[in-house]
DNA sequence: CTGAAAGCGCTTACAG
DNA sequence: CTGAAAGCGCTTACAG
C-alpha cells in the first residue's frame, strides 16, 4: 500500500527480471562498471528507478567487504572537549562531503589513549568503517602504526613527524604565530610570553618553535614559555603564573583561543588592563573570540575546510589506493582587540 | 601466520565443525537464545574464543534485519554549534553505554531542518541505525510524526508538546531558571530582563515561561523579555538593546551561557559593569563560564549524564519494545561572581 | 557484451 | 534439546 513500505521489499532481483537481465548486470550496471552496453544500462537504471530499488546496504557490505562509512575517534577528556568547538565544525565540513556519496560518519568519544586504540582495533574487526581521520597528532604517534599494522587506511590531521604511510592534510599554523609576534612587536612590544599546547602534541610543539623562532628573528630573545595541556584551566594558571612575576610580559601569545579567553579572565581578575596593560592573542578564532571584551585578535582557523579536505583526502585514498598531501592556506593573523601598544612604564 | 589475521578469517562454520554442532546452534548460543543445553552453549563458546572466532557484524546485519548502531542527526549552523559544548558532552556520555554492548554510533551535522528529515529517511532507508536521538525538540516538531511513521525508535532529549510515540529523557531545567530569578530578587534586584531562546524550541519557549512565572512570584511583573536563536550573536545584540534603554534592567537571566558570556563583553564594552551595575545569569554551565571575569553565575547541566540516560532509555526501547520516560535530577542554580546586590542609585 | 551460479557469514523457521 | 536447509540481497569470478 504505502509505496515507501513497497520500494524497500525491492531487491536486485525484481528489478533484473523486469528489466530482462540476470542480477549480475543489474549489480554491474548500479557500480558503474565496464560490460554493460550504455542503452542497457539506461534500461536497468529506468527500471530501478520506476520500482524505487534502493539497493540494500548490508547486502553490499556483506559481499563487497565494504562498510560504506568513515570513522572518527576523539580521545580527550569529555569536559575539555565540550570548549573545544574545533570538532563538531570539523564534522560538519566532512558531513559536505559524505552525504551526497551517501557515506556515513561512525563518531566515537572516549576517555584516554588506550580506549583509543581499542576502539580502532573493534572497528576494524567489526567492519565499521572503511577508514578513519587521526587528529591532535602526538609525537612519535602510536597509532599510525596501529593502523597501518590494521590495514586500515587513514588520513592525518597534520603532518607526522614520522615515517608514515597515510596522507596529510595539514594548514601552517607557525605563520600565524609569526604574525602573532610581528604584531606584538612593531606594537612596542618587547616582554612577549607564549602559553603553549601540550609539548607532546604535534601542533603545541610546533607552534611553540615557530613562538620561539619568531622572537628571535624581532630581536626580542627566545621569550618565556609556559608549558600547558592546551585545557581553559591550564591557560588560565598560565597566565597567573606569567602576571605574578617581578617583570611580567606585557603581551601573551596564546596557542588557542580558550586559553586565551581564560587569560583575559585572569587579567581582569587580577585588575590587569587588556589591552592596556597587556595584551592577548589567540589562536582558531571560536566564536567566543569576537564576543569578549576586548574581542580577541587571534589567528583564523577554518575546520570546515580542514573537513572537507580530509574527508575527500581519505575517500580518494580508499577508492584509488593512494592520495596526495594537501596543504590548506596558511592561518592569518585576525586583528581585534585584545592587542594594542603597551603603555609606558 | 598473524593471528589477529587469522582470526578475522575464522568463521561460524569453523566454530560449529570444532564444537560438534550445527552453524544454528553456534548462532543461537551467541545471540543467548533458549534451546541450548547450558553445557553445550559452554562448550561453544569455549571454542569460539580458542579459535578468536568474532562473528561478522555484516552478517548479522544482513540476516538479522538489525544495524547494531544508533544515529544522532544534529541540525544547526555549523558556526553556531561549534560554541555550544553540549553535544560532545552528551556523545561522551552515550559513548559510555554504546561501547561495552558493541554498538557504534552513527553522526550527522546537517545545515538545515529539511536536509535532517532527508536524512534520517537515508539513515532508515540504509538500515544505518537501529534507532535515534532527537534534541533540540521543536514546538508541534514533524520529526516526531515523520520518525513514527518511518518506524524508526527514538527517544526524544525532553519531553514533547504533543503526542508522542517515543519515550523521552527529560529535566526540569525550569527550576533553575526560577532559582535565577529567586537569587536576584533575594539580592534585591527589582529590574529583572530575560534575553529568552527560540520561541519555536522547546526549552527557549519552557525557560522563558519559567522566567516569567518566577517574576510574578516574586511580585515583580512580568519582566522584560527579548528573544533571540540562542545563538551568541543574538545574545549579543539583545544585551545590547537592553542596555541602552533608558531605565536599563540591573539583572539579565540569559538562557544559555554563550549568550551569558557575550552578555558580559557587551556590558564591558559599554563600560557597565558586572557585577556592580548589572547583574547576570547563564545557564549550562559551559568550562567557559568559570574563567571569564567574572565567573559566571549560572545553572548546571550535565550533558553526560542525559547521554547516558537517553542510550540506555533507546536501547531498552529498541530491545523490549518500549520504555519509560526518565526525569533527570532538576538544574540547579550555581552562584559565583556574576551577579550581585545591585549598587543603589 | 551477457548469464548462471557460487559465495559473503550469519539467522531463522521447520522438522525431528 | 538439536540438525539440515533455506534465506537475507548483494558481488564476483567463471563461462560463453
Amino acid at each position: 500500500m504505502d509505496p515507501a513500505q513497497d520500494s524497500s521489499k525491492v531487491t536486485i532481483a525484481d528489478v533484473a527480471r523486469e528489466a530482462g537481465v540476470s542480477k549480475g548486470l543489474v549489480s554491474f550496471a548500479l557500480n558503474d562498471r565496464p560490460g554493460v552496453s550504455a542503452e542497457t544500462r539506461a534500461r536497468i537504471l529506468q527500471v530501478a528507478g520506476t520500482l524505487g530499488w534502493t539497493p540494500s546496504l548490508r547486502a553490499r557490505s556483506l559481499s563487497s567487504k565494504r562498510s560504506f562509512a568513515l570513522g572518527f575517534v576523539i580521545a580527550r577528556d569529555p569536559e575539555v572537549l565540550g570548549s573545544d568547538p574545533f570538532f563538531t565544525s570539523f564534522i560538519a565540513g566532512v558531513e559536505t562531503v559524505l552525504a551526497p556519496e551517501g557515506l556515513a560518519l561512525v563518531l566515537s568519544v572516549v576517555p584516554d589513549a588506550s580506549t583509543e586504540l581499542a576502539t580502532y582495533r573493534t572497528l576494524v574487526t567489526d567492519g565499521r568503517v572503511d577508514g578513519v581521520f587521526l587528529s591532535d597528532l602526538r609525537q612519535d604517534d602510536v597509532r599510525i602504526p596501529y593502523l597501518s599494522e590494521l590495514g586500515l587506511p587513514a588520513v592525518t590531521l597534520g603532518r607526522p613527524d614520522q615515517l608514515s604511510p597515510f596522507p596529510s592534510v595539514s594548514i601552517d599554523d607557525t605563520n600565524g604565530i609569526r604574525e602573532s609576534v610581528r604584531h606584538l612587536a612593531a606594537l612596542g612590544h618587547r616582554r612577549i610570553a607564549h602559553v603553549a599546547g601540550s609539548p607532546a602534541m604535534l601542533h603545541g610543539n610546533r607552534r611553540r618553535a615557530a613562538f620561539t623562532a619568531a622572537m628571535r628573528d624581532a630581536g626580542l630573545g627566545d621569550g618565556q614559555v609556559v608549558e600547558t595541556d592546551f585545557s581553559i584551566s591550564a591557560g588560565a594558571d598560565a597566565t597567573r603564573r606569567l602576571l605574578r612575576q617581578d617583570q611580567p610580559p606585557t603581551a601573551i601569545v596564546f596557542a588557542n583561543d580558550p586559553m586565551a579567553i581564560a587569560g583575559i579572565g585572569v587579567a581582569q581578575e587580577l585588575g590587569v588592563s587588556v589591552p592596556d596593560d597587556l595584551s592577548i592573542t589567540g589562536f582558531d578564532d571560536i566564536e567566543f573570540a569576537r564576543y569578549v571584551y576586548p574581542a580577541l585578535t587571534t589567528v583564523g582557523a577554518t575546520p570546515m575546510v580542514w573537513g572537507r579536505a580530509a574527508a575527500t583526502t581519505l575517500l580518494g585514498l580508499i577508492r584509488t589506493g593512494s592520495a596526495d598531501d594537501i596543504e590548506l592556506p596558511a592561518a592569518r593573523l585576525i586583528i581585534r582587540g585584545s592587542a594594542a601598544a603597551p603603555t609606558s612604564h
